[in-house]
DNA sequence: TTTAATTATCAACAAATCGTTGTTAATGGT
DNA sequence: ACCATTAACAACGATTTGTTGATAATTAAA
């Protein structure tokens, strides 16, 4: 028994004064308003309505319950109402984790542009390089490059990320310029904390015998850091187009090893489910599809 | 769908933290709270909780909605427990519609008696000799006295009702005492307004030639004026035993013609409706069933 | 008074839904 | 790495729902 239809039924019943008019109120047969009705007064087990074939009288009891049940019945909807709205309103707080650096440098501008278009939407943009739990700590979406593992987690791929490998000229100058990656491990690295090693061939090298701490001048979660230590002429580092690419194109860092570039990875937005997406998230994906263009900004 | 129970499910899911718990709760299986959680996002359209196998988290939705549900479920509970209240402890106004003699003369006692049985329980006494509509008026119960006609409405048995005739012995003396109904025509008669030909042979011999206007000095919807003119010796009264005995006990009246009463009546309690009756009526049937004896108090 | 129309209820049946069972995939603790 | 726990899914039988037709009761009209 459907509990809040017999409410509405008999609140029907009570308004429009007999159990005809109800049902064509609520667009069905007095049948099945009777028969509601009653399932109501057996399930409370009182007498709700005294009716003859031409008169309805409330009992005593009804009275009440039809007071209180109009008054239910209209929070119900307004409750309803509201949650309907929140969802097709596009509205609400979007949290978002990014990755630091990616976000200081392109993310800024794109999360304005966004707010623009959807001014209802409030931006609570963490940056973390850790993987955040997106559920547990409360994300709605999390920005990740990297390769998608598999999960319960759906990945919403948004740009390419390239890696290239950087140093200054004057470190080129002094230590040579290496024509292979299997030349890395005798430079002078500087390792990105969070970079895992995927098995790659090209990334075997670049991790290979790190132990040697003269190889290691510098290890950083940050990529810009590890990039102004690049410029500054401390060693090679592995980091992508969207951080280094300006330095090189002013002169001040060199890609190398161009040909034997790490396998290109992705800018994700990863978020928790598929079906039921509040609005909100619906505009933010939509809104980052091709927004960086492709190839991306930071690439041509 | 059930919208109440799939809010009870997702409001025990938000509040144990758990499917399992939840469906323990409430005694049931956890797939079955899981399908009502779901059928009440698809229902509002909006996911109300992220999910993973071992943790829930409310959405922004969800959080909002599990406040206002749960102030909502409380609101039912609290609604229906008075409803069942009222019906389970014999309280509340009890409307009676009674005929004016004999509530005076023997009802207000019984009133009072049930009243000291049910405190919670407020009687409305409504002295009236017109056949109310009892739904219509708003009564739970009209005391009626006559034979039970058809209708929707039940009628209780509660005391057999005696009809006799009365007159003074001075009237007696003077115009001489009948010996048989057909000379009541040519008798001076006190008539009860009310009163109905059954049909019956002596009824048929009562209400004779009534137009002669010398035989009728008096009608009166009120019996106990009738009979105060029968002992002034006006005339011959039809009248109840409950009526005008004690005035016979006391001499001032004779009952005449006692072979030919007229069919004997009944006082009835009718009521509406046969289930679901109400506590309060239920009781006042109960409390009246043999109240006043077999025969009654006042044949005997 | 009789007839017709309206109204609520009852009965019965087909269709839809419900609640169960068994299974799978994912996750966190040991 | 394994195990226990948990949520979701699929499928099936049982129950309930909503429909249709019929019945009884009451009022208005003829």
């Amino acid at each position: 028994m459907d509990r809040i239809k017999s409410m509405q039924a008999f609140s029907a019943v009570v308004s429009e004064g007999s159990f005809a008019a109800a049902a064509e109120k609520l667009n069905t047969s007095s049948q099945l308003v009777s028969k509601y009705v009653a399932q109501l007064e057996d399930y409370l087990g009182v007498r709700l309505l005294n009716r003859t074939t031409r008169k309805i009288n409330l009992t005593e009891v009804g009275q009440q319950y039809a007071a209180n049940v109009k008054q239910l019945l209209e929070q119900i909807a307004e409750i309803e109402h509201r949650v309907g709205a929140m969802h097709t309103e596009t509205s609400g707080q979007l949290r978002i984790s990014a990755p630091v650096s990616f976000a200081i440098s392109h993310l800024s501008g794109m999360i304005s542009d966004f707010q623009t278009d959807y001014p209802q939407v409030t931006v609570d943009l963490q940056l973390n390089d850790r993987k955040v739990d997106i559920l547990h700590e409360g994300f709605d979406i999390a920005l990740r490059i990297g390769h998608l593992k598999n999960s319960s987690l759906i990945g919403k791929f948004i740009a390419p990320v390239h890696l290239k490998f950087y140093a200054a000229p004057s470190y080129l100058k002094e230590f040579g310029t290496p024509q292979h990656p299997k030349e890395l491990a005798e430079h002078r690295r500087l390792i990105y904390s969070y970079s895992e090693n995927d098995g790659s061939e090209i990334m075997g090298y670049w991790f290979k015998n790190l132990d040697t701490q003269s190889k290691l001048p510098m290890v950083s979660n940050n990529g810009d850091v590890l990039v102004q230590a690049a410029v500054a002429g401390h060693g090679i580092a592995l980091q992508p187009t969207f951080i280094a690419q300006q330095a090189c194109n002013e002169g001040k860092l060199v890609s190398i090893l161009n040909e034997h570039a790490p396998p290109s990875m992705g800018l994700y937005a990863v978020y928790a489910h598929r079906k039921l997406l509040p609005r909100k998230i619906r505009a933010f994906l939509d809104f980052s599809e091709g927004y960086f263009g492709n190839p991306p900004v930071w690439d041509s």
